[in-house]
DNA sequence: TTATTTTTTTAGATTTGTCTAAATTTAAAA
DNA sequence: TTTTAAATTTAGACAAATCTAAAAAAATAA
């Protein structure tokens, strides 16, 4: 079994891993981890003696297939405790993050089997990522970001890259919000920002914002 | 704000304390704790420090008020994700015990207010054990146990003094469930057990089970 | 009341996860 | 390619929670 610690390091590995297939070094685990690099080599060497990561020193590491198993299965508890939190405690979606971020490291695989089927096995979690099974697979959704669309194309909102509570309340007040249907209409030259149809509204996003908004046309 | 393995003494002293108003002492706490006498010390010094416990050296100790307050809150925490379990995800009442354990610990005010008010604010835990409001607050029952009746004695069963797996799948065999209505038939007289009327049904109990039975007349 | 047993505390060590400061390795710039 | 800068690791220390063995206090028995 692994500690909160291991399981939180395990977790951040996984996910500064998902977009590239570099190994992952260990400034950025700290960044994430909020700690020291030192800290974070001495964890490191932990995980590889456990046989969660490969590590060669000053090259990064890599999760192990049992590694990116746990990684896996912890994000499957994360993401079903935020639906959990939205759909049956109204919790808004950004308001879940932090408590997720304590329950998903509750140790029993019986009730997150329940929780799954309480839920009528939710697809995807409250900012549209995908929920592994309990083997730790998924299906990785066709998105683009929403800063890389141009001129008439148009689609569905299936998710958000950046979960912070700030952006969430913001993306809210706009009304851009799972599932509903855009269409670009001018991306301003100079600063990158988009007009939008949002439904039957005319709204506006800076470039900052369209770039953490998932579309798939 | 407290660790976890704070909050679990803090939660066996409390219970400790509850039968009886003397000064809980070290080596029963140990026990409970399934820890050496020494690790006890050390905690109480920690716990007297942040004065959730008054402390007297060989004296044993008592919850301060905020101590008290904090030992409710835990346990509020524990019989609502109890509640949770069995009425939501369908577990029995011998299987939740060990993970409302772990699920006691996680931290959020507002993640209780809700999941209390999702449950329809109930009063009593699977086990029949009250559950306190959020200032800490609840009903004593008046109840007896089964094996302090006599013949012709008869009342409702509203909960258990022993959680074990064991003892309430017994119970659950048996037939013996909350709210079940009893009245007592004999009681033999060289080993105390009792033979006793449920609902329409004939059954017998020995005395060390009837000992963690409680009814109200 | 003195001796014996039980309970509790202290002393000193260990494990986990963290830190700072210094040393080492790798990467980038001149 | 040498110099400089950035990233990473090591060395040594610390706080939390635990342990074992030994000392001290309290309770019980003689
Ligand atoms: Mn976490
Ligand atoms: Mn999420
Ligand atoms: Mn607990
Ligand atoms: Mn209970």
């Amino acid at each position: 079994m692994q500690s909160f610690t291991e399981e939180n390091y395990l977790k951040i590995i996984y996910h500064l891993s998902l977009n590239n297939d570099h190994a992952v070094l260990t400034n950025a685990i700290a960044e994430k981890m909020q700690t020291k690099p030192a800290s974070v080599t001495d964890m490191i060497k932990k995980l590889a003696d456990k046989e969660l990561v490969d590590y060669k020193k000053y090259q990064g590491v890599k999760l192990t297939p049992k590694g990116k198993l746990s990684a896996v299965n912890i994000v499957r508890k994360h993401r079903l405790w935020e639906v959990f939190l939205v759909d049956k405690l109204n919790f808004k979606w950004d308001e879940v993050h932090d408590i997720a971020e304590e329950l998903e490291h509750i140790n029993s695989a019986e009730l997150i089997e329940r929780l799954d089927e309480f839920l009528s096995f939710p697809k995807n979690d409250p900012h549209g990522d995908p929920i592994p099974d309990r083997n730790g697979k998924f299906d990785h959704m066709a998105v683009v970001k929403l800063n890389k669309l141009k001129p008439a194309d148009a689609g569905l909102i299936m998710g958000v890259s950046e979960h912070s509570s700030p952006f969430l309340k913001h993306l809210e007040k706009l009304g851009l919000t799972l599932g509903k249907h855009i269409s670009i209409i001018e991306v301003t030259d100079f600063d990158g920002s988009i007009e939008l149809l949002l439904e039957d509204k005319k709204i506006s996003v800076s470039r900052e914002v369209a770039k953490h908004i998932l579309i798939k046309i």
